[in-house]
Order: structure tokens, then sequence, then C-alpha cells
DNA sequence: GACTTTTCTAGTCATTCGGATAGAAATCAA
DNA sequence: TTGATTTCTATCCGAATGACTAGAAAAGTC
């Protein structure tokens, strides 16, 4: 009945997204994203409603797929969990393969600040996300008596603080090791919460 | 011997940092400097060669104010000093007026990313010199007994993160209530380093 | 094979960007 | 007052951008 597209969607979007992460929406042209994505300037205005349009899709595959499989499991992760997770996003792997960290979301944050209510709901619900889930990781710590009795709630809110910080040092790190030993703090601080944790922080 | 300037380099500067953090480097037209410091394109080209010229230039002037004028003191701050320092980022005088605090660097570090090496080298001396406060600080609190003993290096390197994690957050929020909520947390975490600190950590 | 629908190709369009320039206007020393 | 120097005003420029469009090309239906 129609003509198949060059490009399906989901690899479009994949393409996309290292785009966007490493240029930012500004930085990316339509006559880039042709190039990267397979996608044409007519699929991208007649099937996403233009640039912006196909930005917020990227934005929402993104941000679901980091939900679902990059943050920590609030069901089973205890402290060291946590403190690894952490590790592991500063890791020599992940660095150059972007794709699943939450730094498209950072890089939004930056680009649109409050202006765009589109991105920042994007944004808004998402952080919510990890902050409800590190909380209640916290939480069950807690009751697990894991772990000392901390502020959780403030707690949850300094580790999504991290996240984004440890994200602008990936951003603007000059080696890899400086994202690492930022990372490798974090999961410090972390793993200062448990009881029995020692002398250390 | 030459005709005056419209506009002095220090109020031209500061108006470009209101812009600048408002709508970013590449956000920012030359035409719109023109408008908000007064500056003309012609002055823009001859005295500071160009856009990017005149951007590094207000970078400098505004990392040197905020280090000299912002940072926490090494020498005489205790934790809770510390702490208020981060509460007070976050308060609702300095909200609206952004110009003392951090968010330039952030939000140059977001959109250059590792690209471009006179602003890197600005933004490392800048995090370095807050890191090195910072460590300064908790290391004379351990040694005053005031703090419990903690791995300082990793905890100033943390503190690097938070601040810049809190700036995102300032930058993203959709009420200012937010970012206060998020700076007191902070201010938690650290006075939770006290030897007495009670429970809360 | 004819028809319909969708995508592709190739090009155009107005706008905006940073930068450049020529001549007028200001400023001050001599 | 003259002259030298610098900035201002008012354009102009080429390049790049997002969006749009007309006709060709696929793909499936009948």
């Amino acid at each position: 009945m129609a003509r198949k597209r060059k490009a399906d969607h989901d690899t479009a979007v994949a393409a996309a997204l290292e785009l966007f992460w490493a240029q930012g929406y500004g930085g990316a042209s339509t006559r880039e994203i042709e190039e990267k994505t397979g996608l044409t300037r007519f699929t991208l205005q007649t099937a996403y409603g233009g640039k912006e349009g196909f930005f917020l899709d990227t934005l929402d595959a993104y941000l679901d797929r980091a939900e679902a499989h990059s943050f920590p499991d609030p069901e089973t992760f205890d402290l060291d969990a946590l403190a690894a997770w952490f590790e592991q996003l500063a890791g020599s792997k992940r660095i150059p393969a972007i794709d699943q960290t939450g730094c498209l979301a950072f890089n939004s944050v930056s680009e649109f600040g409050r202006d765009n209510r589109e991105v920042n709901a994007r944004i808004e619900r998402y952080l919510g996300s990890f902050e409800a889930r590190v909380r209640r990781i916290l939480q069950r710590a807690v009751a697990d008596g894991q772990m000392r009795d901390i502020n959780t709630e403030q707690m949850a809110r300094v580790l999504v603080d991290l996240l984004l910080g440890l994200h602008v040092v990936i951003k603007a790190r000059s080696d890899d090791s400086m994202a690492q030993k930022h990372a490798k703090s974090i999961a410090a601080l972390i793993r200062g919460w448990k009881k029995n944790g020692g002398a250390r922080s």
C-alpha cells in the first residue's frame, strides 16, 4: 500500500541519541540528522512534526529505556549494589557508549532550561522516578538494619544531585580517570552509610 | 585622542553574564549582545576578537569574581559554614540574580563539552580550585576534631559533584522550593559528618 | 497491469547567523 | 582649528538553518 522507509523508527532514534548527546539539540542540524539516522527531512517533517517533535520522541525513547534497563532496582539493590551502580556509570565500557546513561537528560536541562514545557515535564518525571527508587533502596537498607538511621528523603535528593553532577564531570572530563575517581568517591560516600562501615565516611 | 565607547568593559561583561547564562553561548546572538550590553558588533570584533573572544573574557571575569568573592574560605570555614554556604546557593536572593553562582561554568561545560580547549582549561582550573578549598576545609575539620575521620579527598570530590548537580537542579527547577530542598539536603549531609552530629547522617 | 498511498529526491525559500566594511561622528592632543 | 585615532551607524555578505514542495520511485491492492 505504501513505500517502505529506509530507516525504521528504532534504529533512527538510536542514532539520533548519539547525535543529540554529542552536539545538543541546537547543534544537530536537520541535515546531519538525515545523514546519521537515515531518515529524510521529508519524513522528519511528516512523521515527527519537524525537528523538535523528533527530538521529543528521541528523548522519550531514551528516558523510557534508561528507566527500564539502567536505573537501580528498588526491590533488590542494597547499599553496595547502589554504590557499584554509580561506579559503573563512569566505567570504561560506559563512557564511550553513552547511550544508556542519563546524559541526554542532563544535556536537555542545560539547553532548554525552564523554557520548554515539553522537555521539562519529561525531565521532571525522570528525576522524580530516580529519586523515588533511590529513596526506596535507602528505606529498605534502614529497615534491614544495614544502614545508619539517616534521613532517606534528604539523602535520596543528594544522590540525584550526585547523578547530575557526575554527568557534568563525565561531559567535561579531560581524561576518563577523572570521571572514575568521582564515581568511586560517590560510591565511598554510600558505603560509608553502612552501619559497620568502619572508619571511612 | 579617540572616541569613547558607549559601554565600558565592566558593565558590558556584567550584562553579558546574564545573557550567556540565560541563553547559552550559541543561543545568544551577536545582535542580542549588542542590545543587552550596549557594545556594538564593531567593538565586539575589534576589541574582543569576535563573539568567542568576548565570551571567554566574560567567562574569565565571572570565574575570577566567583573565586574571589563567592567561594568558601578555606581558612575560616568550618563544617557548619560550609553547609550554610550550600544552602545559600539556592537562597531566594540568589536564584533571581544568578551572577555570582557557578552557573555559567556549568552551562559552558554542557555546551562546549570537551571540544573547546580554551573553555575547558578555565573550567578545570575553576573546579580544581573549588575542590582544593573544600578539601582544606574538611582537613581542618578533621584536625580540629570537629569531624569524623572520613576520606577528605573523596568527600571533596563529592562536594564538587554536588555543586554541579545543584546547579543543574537550579537551572531545571520548576519552582524555587525544589532547589532549596536540594540545597538543604546537601547541607544535612555535610552536618552529618560532624562528630556529635546526632543520629542524622 | 492499473491504482492508491507513502516515501524519496532534489531543490527552493525566508530567516538568521557571525563577520566585514565604508563613511560619519566623537574625542583629545598639539 | 587641525589632525589623528577610535568608535558608531548602517549596510552588506556568504553560509547555514528549519521548513516546505513538486515530481519520481517504491510497495501493496485489486
